[in-house]
DNA sequence: AAAATAAGTGTGTTTATCACGCTTATTTAA
DNA sequence: TTAAATAAGCGTGATAAACACACTTATTTT
């Protein structure tokens, strides 16, 4: 894990003259369960501010890209691949970590909770945090997670990302109150039905998850196919917030 | 200009053994003048590339944040302080700069080119393109325009930032011809107006402008007090697109 | 005095958003 | 076995926003 510590060399004079700095990447990481949305967050392991809560993050290589980091990153802790994935932001303050000047690059993650393995022993030092019982987070982490929420909002309504916080199978109420969480709202349900149904992306399944009800509600799947079919034709997802 | 090339030292043993990178700023520059949406590129004065057309940039130095950088790289070029200036997006493939391994960070700033002084030295071998007739680019500079011309789109239609590329008095004829310009779409003009007028948020002088026309059309001016006053009281500016 | 140019104005139609209450299926407890 | 409790599911009318659309006015030029 340790690197050789080497200054890079450039082809170009000018190149060669300027000051490199570490660059860091940081993954803002939602999960969605039991009507809940929450943050995963860690015990940062080293030095400064060991021990404190934190985001999780890393440096990135020498020969890796910045996605390529954040992938890594989230592998390492999540064990899971080809995860909803997107940058945010890059925090430049010269004193944002008192360990050092660090460029960290934010990215903000959607992951289905049900999909990572629990006794992946990277998680032992990690915790799913409800993001309204948010602890002090170190450095400008704090920051980080407030841009991600703002662009989980800002995305959630165009975009058909809710999904990617789901299993494959999932309730109408059960997106409603996903829906309701990341906005803090309250939907009526007629009205967020139809809104949805009114689209044409999902498909009936004619099964009934019985989990969260006694009558039981219809369990439904995304139809990715259509989205992007539809998308050709000059549609746009959309549920009014 | 050229720094000391020192590899600076961290407070922590494993923020030592990573690899720093050279890490820039380049940034897309939007102007606005008779009804053309331009672009201010230059002719870029290094190694590799040297020659080509390409972004303005310049590599964050080791005291200061990365929107200090972008600032001062605007500034050098156009003599211009406290512009509009938007962080859009970091770059971080491993081989987008032939010269060697640089991570970049891209800007967009709106300007008014007429607060511009023409003989300023910088601009001798920059040039303002307009928007469709722009030259290949060097690097990822071309992506780099892409995303500004998304996130300006994205941004000129729910925020009023269109009044940061025109004279303190315009006309409406002149703001509806920018946002035409910002969409390249047509906008019915008793629809245009209508939608900004109501919103309340610019004032009407007594002057009118006679250059293009001859009726001549009323001068506006945005009212920046009306509209953070508004903001407070859950008012949204929006231009229907 | 006529022609050309761009500015300015109002109404009806369509579409999207919002508000709102009762019925149905099923389980659990009396 | 029956009654009560729970959450799912369904449809309509009211309001507001977006859209389509054509003529008049002021001024300059010929």
């Amino acid at each position: 894990m340790l690197e050789e510590r080497t200054l890079p060399e450039y082809k170009s004079e000018i190149y060669n003259s300027h000051t490199p700095h570490l660059v860091a990447v940081d993954c803002i990481i939602f999960g969605f369960v039991e009507s809940e949305l929450k943050l995963l967050i860690i015990k940062r392991v080293m030095e400064p501010c060991k021990g404190l809560w934190s985001l999780t993050g890393g440096f990135v290589g020498p020969q890796e890209s910045m996605d390529e980091a954040a992938n890594r990153i989230l592998f390492d802790l999540t064990g899971l691949k080809d995860l909803y994935m997107i940058q945010l932001y890059t925090h430049g303050d010269v004193c944002r970590d008192p360990g050092g000047r660090v460029i960290s690059t934010s990215y903000y993650s959607l992951i289905k909770m049900q999909d990572i393995d629990p006794d992946h022993e990277m998680l032992s030092n990690a915790r799913w945090c409800p993001i309204n019982e948010l602890p002090e987070l170190i450095f400008d982490h704090g920051k980080m997670v407030e841009i991600a929420q703002g662009a989980l909002r800002d995305e959630a309504h165009r975009k058909p990302i809710g999904f990617e916080l789901l299993p494959p199978k999932f309730t109408l109420p059960q997106l409603q109150s996903l829906y309701e969480a990341i906005y803090q709202l309250k939907f009526d349900k007629r009205n967020f039905r139809k809104s949805i149904l009114k689209m044409n992306l999902l498909d009936q399944l004619d099964e009934k998850d019985k989990e969260n009800s006694k009558k039981g509600a219809w369990l439904y799947r995304f139809n990715e196919g259509k989205y992007t079919d539809l998308l050709r034709h000059g549609f746009f997802f959309n549920i009014p917030v």
